[in-house]
DNA sequence: TATACAATGTATTGCGCAATATATTGTATA
DNA sequence: TATACAATATATTGCGCAATACATTGTATA
C-alpha cells in the first residue's frame, strides 16, 4: 500500500511554476529537446557529427586549418572546451591534428575527407532545416529573437540589479547607470 | 607573429547563426545566465540553497516527508537524479534522511530547521523576484510563454517530422496526423 | 508457501562543461 | 643574453545529468 502523501504529480516540468528558476529550467528543457531532435535528424540523414560540435566543425571548415585557441576565439568558447571536444572528433575520423611547423606550441586541426563529406551532407539539409525553423517560428512566435532580447537585457542589467529589495551583501556594488 | 587565418571573431555566441542548433545553444545560454544570476541573488541574500535544487526542496516542504522516488515523481525527474542531489543537500544541513519504519525499501527525507529557515528566506524574496520577471517580460516580451509554446509544438511534432525532405532511415515511421 | 514481478535505493560509467594548475614555447624587454 | 611575460596545450577535478546494472524489499499470483 502506498501511503498517500500530498504531492503534486507534475509529470510536465514546464507546468511547475512554484520555482524561482522556472525560466532557467524551461529554457534548459528547450535546449535539450532541440539537441535530441537534431540528433534524431542527423541520425536519419546519416550524419555522425556530434550536434554540440557543429559550430566547431563549421569554424574549422571556414578556417581550413586552425589551432584550438583560434577555434575557441572564433566560437566564443574556452579553449579548454575546444580541446576537450577534439579527441572525439578525431576518433570519429572527422578531423586530424598536426603540429604547426612554424610554432611548436600550436597543433593545427584540419577536416578529413570524411569530415568534409559530413559537412557537405549537413549543408544539403541546411536550407530545409532553416525552413523548418521559419515555419516553427511562424507558428509559435520568434523564440530565437525573444530569447536573444532577454539575454541581452539580463546581460545589461542582471537579476540582482533588478531586485531592489534584495540586500547587496558585502561588495556594495554602486553600479553607475549605463551611459545614456 | 600570428598568422592571420580567416576566422570570424564572434565573441558573442548568440550572434553566430551559421549553426544548425543555434536555438539550442541560445536557450542553453539563457538557462545558464539565469542560473548564474539567481546564484548571485541567493548569495546576496544569504541563501545557500543550490539553485538547481529549489524545486526539490519546495516539493519536500510541501510533502513534509517524502522518499526519493516520490520526489522524483512530483518533479517529473528521474529518481536517480533526485538521489544524486540529496547527499549535497544533507551535507548543507538542509534536510535529513531516515529509514521508513513501515517500508524497509524506502528512506524518507525531511527538511531540517535550517532547511525550513532557508526556504522561508527564499519566500521573503519570492514576490520580489516574481515582480522582477514580470517587469523583464514587459520589457522584452513573455519569453516564458513563448518557450512553453515552442516546447509543446516540438513535442507534438518533432523536428524530424517537420523536415519533409530528410530521409526517414530504417524505421519508416508512418506517424498518423495528430487527432483533429 | 513458492515464485514472479514491481518498487526502491545504490553504484558505476559516460558526456558536457567550468575552473584550476602546470608545462612548454614564443615574444618582448631589461 | 637573460629575464619576464604571453600564448598554447594539457591534465585534473568537480558539478550536473543520463543511462545502465544491480541488490533489496515488498506485493501479487500460482
Amino acid at each position: 500500500m502506498e501511503q498517500p502523501i500530498a504531492m503534486p504529480a507534475s509529470t510536465d516540468p514546464s507546468t511547475n511554476l512554484d520555482d524561482i528558476s522556472f525560466l532557467g529550467r524551461l529554457s534548459e528543457a528547450l535546449s535539450q529537446t532541440i539537441e535530441d531532435q537534431t540528433r534524431e535528424l542527423f541520425d536519419a540523414a546519416g550524419i555522425v557529427i556530434p550536434v554540440r560540435s557543429c559550430s566547431l566543425l563549421t569554424a574549422l571548415r571556414q578556417a581550413g586549418e586552425a589551432s584550438a585557441a583560434e577555434l575557441a576565439r572564433a566560437l566564443g568558447q574556452s579553449h579548454q572546451l575546444v580541446i576537450q571536444k577534439c579527441p572525439a572528433l578525431i576518433r570519429l575520423g572527422l578531423m586530424t591534428q598536426h603540429p604547426d611547423p612554424a610554432d611548436a606550441r600550436r597543433k593545427l586541426f584540419r577536416l578529413t575527407e570524411k569530415g568534409q563529406a559530413q559537412m557537405a551532407m549537413q549543408d544539403r539539409y541546411s536550407d530545409e532545416i532553416s525552413d523548418v525553423y521559419r515555419r516553427l517560428f511562424a507558428e509559435t512566435g520568434d523564440v530565437h529573437a525573444m530569447i536573444l532580447r532577454t539575454l541581452r537585457a539580463l546581460k545589461e542589467r542582471p537579476l540582482r540589479d533588478r531586485a531592489a529589495k534584495i540586500p547587496v551583501s558585502r561588495e556594495t556594488e554602486q553600479r553607475p547607470p549605463p551611459s545614456p
